[in-house]
DNA sequence: TTCCATGCAAAGTGTTTGCACCCGG
DNA sequence: CCGGGTGCAAACACTTTGCATGGAA
């Protein structure tokens, strides 16, 4: 089990080991970054940030998590039509997909192995060599489908679409 | 089977039953976007539809293709992190999902009804209700695995990246 | 002291939109 | 004619980048 301290510390290691100085902007980002278990936007991280030192700029918090992309830490989804990318700490986390709920937007990480052995027949089949893939599955979570869809629905069913 | 002139005619009906009015740009942009097999960029649609008619605008092929995938006849797909968005024509389509080539580029499509299951049943699994879901497989191409990995390789491995 | 990193603002990209004019129904 | 459609340019949202300055090593 890793805290996030021994995380930046792995971090600031694979930093040194590229020399790419450590400056205070970087430690603030990467600790809030590491710190957090959800998928972020720039924008957001960017905020949390400021939270603790109100003087870095979006310019940087965009290099670095570019550069912690770059080096494996981060990992950089797009969900639906979102203009903007959300990122979320590889540091210790295996392989998954997601499940995006298109009420609330709520995410859901999971993890099939058949379905991820199938991919890897249909490329085969195709005459591809698979290097990685992209799956989401959208759709209403439990708790907006019983908002949206109450117990006792009378209503005409919704046109299909 | 439907010739390209009778998807324009059916999209043409459509749109008349919606009250939006058939000018000659959207002749041209849907005529010249039904007749592409391939997955376009506006700014490719763009380039093709002026070789019919030179004075259609982007705006206009943009607003034109957000019509056709809000009528269904269009579908919106985003590849990699490629910036940009391409479309293709969903009439007389059943659902796929994509391989997509890394190195050339190139899209082949394919549909693999276990893994769809397989995808309902995660999805309830974890209390959704799915309503769709996007699947991309990247990697080599057959025929870039033959460039990118000659039989006989003689040269000094290209430095990767 | 040497460069890499930073903040700022400007530039870039892909897409949308306000507006005056145009034209299909 | 009337109201939606069009071209143009400006606006937009997100991200990157040039430049002068600042700070890590």
């Amino acid at each position: 089990m890793d805290t996030t301290a021994t995380i930046i510390q792995r971090v600031r290691e694979e930093a040194r080991r590229r020399n790419v100085r450590w400056t205070n902007q970087r430690e603030a980002i990467v600790a809030t970054f590491v710190a957090s278990k959800d998928h972020l936007t720039v924008e957001e991280l960017h905020r949390r940030v400021r939270l603790k030192d109100a003087t870095v700029s979006a310019a940087t918090v965009y290099r670095t998590i570019n550069m912690l992309t770059e080096i494996g830490v981060a990992v950089r989804r797009q969900f639906g039509a979102s203009a903007s990318a959300a990122f979320e700490c590889a540091v210790d986390r295996d392989h998954h997909d997601h499940l995006v709920c298109t009420i609330c937007g709520s995410i859901t990480e999971f993890h099939h192995d058949l379905i991820e052995r199938m991919q890897v027949e249909v490329a085969d089949t195709h005459g591809f060599l698979l290097s990685h893939h992209r799956m989401e599955l959208y759709g209403t979570c439990g708790t907006c489908r019983i908002q949206v869809d109450p117990p006792a629905a009378e209503d005409p069913a919704p046109v299909a679409r």
